[in-house]
DNA sequence: GTCTATAACTCGATAGAC
DNA sequence: GTCTATCGAGTTATAGAC
């Protein structure tokens, strides 16, 4: 295993804590006893909190970027447009406990009116736009973003009401009518695609 | 107009700034400053922070409690809905800004891991039990709850997109595809004779 | 020179005594 | 209703360790 940067374990746990705890409510003590080292040691690596902050956008911004494009490999626009849906499933512990990371640094951003919210907000458009291709691709050419953000503000409430009320029940089966949504959709270009793109074989 | 007590007053700003700046953010200094009064004066009346959003907490469940209750006079369940869907357009300014305030205050309180996010969520299951009650009267006995939740959900949805990305024509254009959705229901009341199990169907 | 630890400063918060 | 205590936050300064 290669030996991380000090910073490096300073942006990690800032993201986790930011998360688990709220930016606001999360101290450098917090995170400076999580990484091990002492308070004051940490300015030589950030300057101020906001800057812990905005480096933990990047690292996920990053981090979001480097995850589409890995289900870039995934044979079919449905299939990638699944493996969205599924992170609620594969996440579902974390989402009851803390929500979702992006919708709840956005919701808190907004109510401190803090300058970084809009590249928080970017990581939504990251997924909007990697969504949007999708949809594209399947054949809306007309409202392939407005199937994009509609696909995200569902995943979003299904994160805020099972994270409320604790109910994996409720976020399984909003996971499966989202499924049906999408096999529901008209597909219009779906004969013409199969013609001009070969399927891919599965890849690992 | 009634004169309002001091702790009223209290309560009310208090709502006020918690859901416009979160709980934890918002200070004994802050209300004071907004009511108008010294912060030695709130021990009068609040013993702690948590009292303060105790009482915030009950005054917003007695809120909703005489909304439902005011909706109630609406003609048709279906008519009743579609007002709980409307204040999505109601409130859409502050929802821009802020969020749901009964959202982003159960958001809020999970991360903080607070004893009164239960009492929180009573707030989404006093919205949930109406809601469940009005597809019951639909007819939709097997599946009243799973709607009123998924309904939550769509509108929990549309408020933090909405505020992410301050996108009014989404906020709008979600509302109508929660309106058509209910439109597309099976509606079991109006023949009644049938007791076939309805479909979750979605559409956009 | 780069990294880290100790300590002190400032400010604003909750809390409580008078 | 005022006034003060106490605590913890973010931050800075400085000195030691590698």
């Amino acid at each position: 295993m290669t030996k991380r940067s000090t910073r490096e374990l300073i942006e990690e746990n800032a993201d986790a804590l930011f998360y688990q705890g709220g930016f606001e409510a999360t101290s450098f003590a917090d995170i400076a006893n999580a990484v091990g080292i002492s308070r004051g040691n940490f300015y030589h690596h950030f300057k101020s909190k906001d800057a812990i902050l905005d480096a933990v956008i990047t690292r996920r911004l990053d981090a979001t970027r480097a995850m589409l494009e890995h289900w870039e490999a995934d044979a079919s626009p449905e299939v990638r447009i699944l493996a969205f849906i599924q992170i609620l499933i594969t996440n579902r512990t974390k989402i009851m406990a803390f929500g979702c990371p992006v919708g709840t640094l956005n919701t808190e951003l907004s109510k401190l009116d803090h300058a970084a919210q809009n590249r928080a907000a970017e990581i939504f458009g990251l997924f909007r736009d990697w969504l949007a291709k999708q949809f594209t691709a399947l054949g809306h050419n007309d409202d392939a973003e407005a199937l994009a953000l509609h696909l995200l503000g569902r995943s979003q409430g299904v994160a805020v009401m099972a994270s409320a009320f604790r109910d994996e029940g409720f976020l399984r089966s909003e996971v499966a009518s989202l499924e049906d949504w999408l096999q529901g959709l008209p597909q219009q270009l779906k004969t013409q695609q199969l013609k001009t793109r070969p399927r891919m074989t599965e890849c690992s």
